[in-house]
DNA sequence: CCTACCGATCGGTAGG
DNA sequence: CCTACCGATCGGTAGG
């Protein structure tokens, strides 16, 4: 039994997903939460403020695991398969992160944008002078703009999650799974065999 | 000076794509417009009508380009080419658009499937054949899955642009650009010189 | 094309 | 955590 601001987190995630944050009243939160709207206004003192800690939760979770993947991998192969399993992962695990997110970038463009630069920013300029390393090394294609590189792919991920749903997509899996070959093949200089991720693994064994 | 109908799309067009369909009132696109709510209400008889009238002249335009362009094309090369631009160029002209349709497959994902399958569902097809063509004859990667190639591509460009405010991008050529490299090179085997799209050569001309 | 009005719902507050 | 209430605004209608 998780705490009632936890609660009011969870529900207010899949309402500002899927209905959007101007069509999901602080009463109708409440009532799912069971309890009254002045009560939720005890834990969040206005709706923005309960916007912004339903924003910075899907955020924070890449602060704890950016760090984490960057360090375990040692080669480039191994950091891109290792990103960009985790960032699909977080996304398909629940499709309203990624909802969440779009909704936010249409919503408020130059806040999602300051949010993003703050928690991902020294994220991207890495990940850009890696490819720029993978280029010298003839690993990586020239004509790659490596900091529009990296934006595309996150947008090509959460985009495609986002509207799995709106696109007569057969399977998620199948969906994404062809989203990875794309970041790949149009990354590296030649295509390596084709390597399973985990995700496709973890569906092949259960 | 056009009529009052197709005034009223345009500023509602704006409106939904900037702030939402909830995000906008009928007072708010009346006054823009220069008239009253119930003036509004003569020319669309309700908010969801109008919505409907905004997003179905967005897939007009398909309707009529569609064919255009399939026709004039003759070389597989050509067609990607000559789609790709005219996608590109559709949504940069005025990214509106973009963020219209995105917020569109957010907030109603079986509406725009639907609508999807009547305005694109057939030219879908007729370009997976394509590439299934272009497999057979080695000019494109075995393991593309066309079908869902397609949807990230269009996914890609759309979502690109409805967010490229939000994301840090120097400018829209430049990025767009780096959509239309990904596109190409995880499509074809082998990678043609690097070649201007249309839009790029404008850039240069202008 | 307008004024005037409708009931419903919004985010938020008072006060306990 | 609640009941009771606030002004503002919503989509839509009546009637001319």
């Amino acid at each position: 039994m998780q705490n009632i601001s936890e609660k009011i987190l969870d529900v207010a995630t899949k309402g500002f997903a899927l209905a959007g944050y101007d069509g999901t009243s602080l009463s109708a939160i409440a009532k799912e939460v069971g309890i009254k709207k002045p009560s939720l206004l005890y834990h969040y003192p206005s709706k923005e403020q309960l916007r912004s800690a339903v924003l910075n939760r899907v955020f924070e979770h890449w602060n704890d695991e950016l760090p984490r993947i960057l360090k375990l991998a040692t080669s480039g192969e191994d950091r891109f398969n290792g990103l960009l399993n985790e960032i699909v992962r977080f996304f398909v695990t629940d499709p309203n992160r990624a909802r969440l997110v779009m909704r936010e970038m249409l919503d408020r463009p130059d806040h999602l944008s300051a949010s993003m630069e703050d928690y991902l920013g020294p994220y991207i300029t890495i990940l850009s002078d890696y490819i720029q390393k993978g280029v010298e090394r003839g690993e990586v294609r020239k004509d790659v703009q490596p900091r529009a590189y990296v934006l595309h792919v996150i947008q090509m991920v959460v985009g495609g999650v986002a509207t799995a749903s709106s696109i007569g997509a057969t399977s998620i899996e199948d969906h994404v799974s062809e989203i990875v070959r794309i970041a790949r093949s149009s990354l590296f200089v030649d295509t390596p065999q084709f390597q399973k991720t985990e995700l496709s693994e973890e569906k092949n064994n259960g």
